[in-house]
DNA sequence: GACAATACGGAGACTGTCTCCGTTTAGCAA
DNA sequence: TTGCTAAACGGAGACAGTCTCCGTATTGTC
C-alpha cells in the first residue's frame, strides 16, 4: 500500500472509532470522512461497506476479547460466579459503540458477514470458559457456544436500544446462568 | 374527523400493513403515501413519525395477543410445557413484521414511546401466564414480567436479525424457561 | 349557494449514500 | 533530478428517503 494510502487509511479508521463511540454506529459516512480530512471517494475506496469500516475499528478490541475471557478463566468463585462474570464482561465488550450489541449478534453465525472473524473470536472466547465449566460437570451439555453468545447478546441488545445499566441487565442474566447450570 | 381525512387514514394504515409485512420497518414512508395513493404531506399530517404509523397498523393485532394469551393459559401440560408455549407464541406474536422483535423488545419499558399501550399489552399478557404458574410455584418470584419480556424479546431480536426459525430458537427459550423455573 | 374550516398533495429543501472521473501524488527507473 | 506511470485522491453530482410549506381543493354547515 502506498505511504499516502495508509496514512489516509489510518486516519478514517481513527474518526470512526471516535463519531461510533460518540454518535453510534449509524452515524453519517460522509461526516466520518470530513472528519479524516479526505474526500468521500477515499473512505468508500478503502472500505466498501459500513461493515467493513466498523470491521476495521474493531481490530484492536480483538486483543482485549481474549485478555477478558483469560481473566474470566482465572476469576475466584464457584460455578454460577464464573459464568456470571463472562456474562457481564460480555456484555460490557459488545456495548463498546451504541448499537455494537445488535450488529454483533446479528451477525454471529453468519459466515458471509465481515465482521465474521470478530464473532468468532468472541464465540471462541465464551467456548472456552464454557469448557472449563463443563469440566467440572457444571453446565448442561446440549447446549452450544452460539447459542449461548445468542442468548447473551440479545439481553445486551435489549439493553443497548433500551438503555439500561448493568445492574438492570444482571438479573436477566442470572436467569440464562441459572438455565444453563445443571 | 372528515369523511376524506378518514377515508386517506385507513388507506394509509392499510398499505403500511402490506409494506411493513413486504419489506420490514424500515422502507420508505414517501413509497407507503404512494401506494396509498396520497400525497406524502397527508401521510406526515395523520402520523407525525414512523413509530405512529406502526402504532396504527398494530390495533388489530392487539386483540390477536389477548386471544393467544388466554389460548396459553389453557394450555395443557406441566409448567415447562406452559411456559415454552407461551414462550413460542410471544416470538411468534411480535415477529409478524420484519424488525418488530427489537421495536417492540425496545420500546418495553418506556413510558414515552408511541407503541407503549402495545407493551403494555403484551406485558400484561405474559403477567398473566406468569402469575398462573406463581399460583402453582412453579416459577421463582424475583423476576418481574418486565424483564421476562426483555429476555425473550431479546431472544426474537437475534432470531429476526439472524433469520432463525422457530426450530433454532426453541433451545434458547429453554434455557430461559429453565432458568426461571423452581 | 356561499363560506369557513379542514384537508390535500406535490414541489422542494435537506441529509445521507455512493460513484465517476478529471486531477494529483508517490515511488521508481534512467 | 527528472520523467513517467500506476495508484490514489476528492469532490461534484446522481439518487433515495425524510419532512415541510403553502397554494389549491374539498367538506359540511348555515
Amino acid at each position: 500500500m502506498r505511504a499516502d494510502a495508509q496514512r489516509n487509511y489510518d486516519r478514517i479508521v481513527e474518526a470512526a472509532r471516535m463519531a461510533f463511540r460518540e454518535r453510534g454506529y449509524d452515524t453519517s459516512l460522509d461526516q466520518i470522512a470530513k472528519d479524516a480530512g479526505v474526500g468521500p471517494g477515499t473512505l468508500y475506496r478503502h472500505f466498501a461497506t459500513r461493515d467493513d469500516l466498523i470491521d476495521a475499528v474493531m481490530k484492536a478490541w480483538v486483543d482485549h476479547v481474549e485478555e477478558t475471557a483469560d481473566k474470566a478463566l482465572t476469576h475466584e468463585g464457584g460455578p454460577r460466579e464464573v459464568l456470571l462474570n463472562w456474562f457481564e464482561e460480555y456484555v460490557r465488550l459488545i456495548s463498546v459503540h451504541k448499537g455494537g450489541p445488535a450488529k454483533i449478534t446479528g451477525a454471529m453465525g453468519d459466515d458471509a458477514s465481515p465482521i465474521r472473524t470478530k464473532c468468532q473470536v468472541l464465540q471462541s472466547a465464551g467456548g472456552r470458559v464454557l469448557d472449563r465449566l463443563r469440566d467440572e460437570d457444571a453446565v448442561r451439555d446440549d447446549v452450544t457456544p452460539l447459542q449461548v453468545a445468542r442468548l447473551v447478546g440479545g439481553i445486551a441488545t435489549v439493553a443497548d436500544q433500551s438503555e439500561l445499566d448493568l445492574v438492570a441487565v444482571r438479573p436477566m442474566l442470572e436467569v440464562v446462568a441459572d438455565g444453563l447450570l445443571k
